[in-house]
DNA sequence: CACTAGAATGAGACATGGTCTCATCGAAGC
DNA sequence: GCTTCGATGAGACCATGTCTCATTCTAGTG
């Protein structure tokens, strides 16, 4: 609590942050845990697990996935539904949001604006449901993506209407190894 | 706006309807293809893609999947996103709508007010993007499983509010597993 | 400081969900 | 009846994630 601040802003403190509350869960820090926290921080705006498992070479498979899911429980980290139905994480941002997912380039930006509660409030009355929770994922096109085949659009249109949520994993697979 | 289970008048004609729509966008009515469909048809409420592939033995695997992702194109199918991550598939009722999921029993009514319009207009402004969708689903429990264990709650509280979207595909498999 | 319980780890087998290939079949237009 | 080409099935393959179990290591205790 009163922790060893010993280190400067930089990248260690935010790892710092986060051992701190895995510690005040009770739960062990490890060397193991701490590069994948690195590897985790290292990564851009959001990433596959797999992203992680090469960010910290050193540490086995399944403590990486052992690691983010603990990092789920602790609201450390976040999961994004894409459009192609895959999931990928980002660091949190602290409480309740929702993310808005560029189609094309996979940006995301939270939002904390929130509709929701009240249908949520007349679903209860109407359905006699206890309501517990909710999740909410919007998408478009950024701006950049937008302007950057403007033209192309109209044929596109066709396309992306085409593809649902459920586009293929597979098509997922192909698109981010090409990407790199 | 709450629509409750769709009651089969007799199943022969709900395949034929169906099989007109795949003529009409000119796809082939072939045997397996009807194997699929009533397979599909005899689903409970919602059903994993495994459910069909048992249903409708005497087809391969491959076409199965390949069949159900022709049905959520032609919007006949749509997908659950549960609790626990995982995605099982349902008869689409007509036109938008969303999911609303008893974390207990995955007991799912539809519901097709939505609220998310308007924030959507003003996601539009602040942030630029060309919105094209969204995905909305709600979670809680029914009357029947909030009743069965009410006074169980507020031991079971906890557990449900760790039990965010995130907990792991394999706890799914074995509920299910033992289910069955 | 040494000791210890038990949490965490890593290797690798395993499960699941889904795609791809390719030879073959068969629906439907002529 | 022929022909074309979309659909099929078997099975290999891939990605994602979990489980097991022997071993290691953290952190609390004396």
């Amino acid at each position: 609590m009163v922790s060893s601040k010993r280190t400067a802003p930089d990248a260690m403190s935010d790892i710092d942050l986060i051992v701190e509350r895995l510690e005040m869960r009770g739960h062990r820090v490890t060397e193991s845990r701490r590069r994948v926290l690195a590897g985790v921080l290292a990564q851009p705006a959001h990433f596959t697990i797999d992203d992680v498992v090469h960010a910290a070479r050193q540490v086995g498979r399944a403590t990486v996935f052992r690691t983010v899911k603990l990092l789920l429980d602790l609201n450390i980290l976040c999961r994004i539904l894409l459009d192609d139905g895959t999931l990928h994480y980002r660091l949190s941002t602290r409480g309740h949001h929702h993310h808005l997912v560029c189609r094309d380039c996979g940006r995301v930006e939270d939002f904390t604006r929130c509709d929701v509660p009240a249908l949520v409030r007349q679903l209860a009355r109407a359905t006699d449901y206890e309501i517990e929770g909710h999740w909410l994922e919007v998408y478009g096109r950024c701006r950049a993506c937008a302007r950057r085949d403007g033209r192309a659009r109209s044929g596109r249109a066709k396309n992306a209407a085409r593809r649902s949520i459920g586009a293929t994993a597979g098509a997922q697979r192909r698109r981010r190894t090409q990407a790199r």
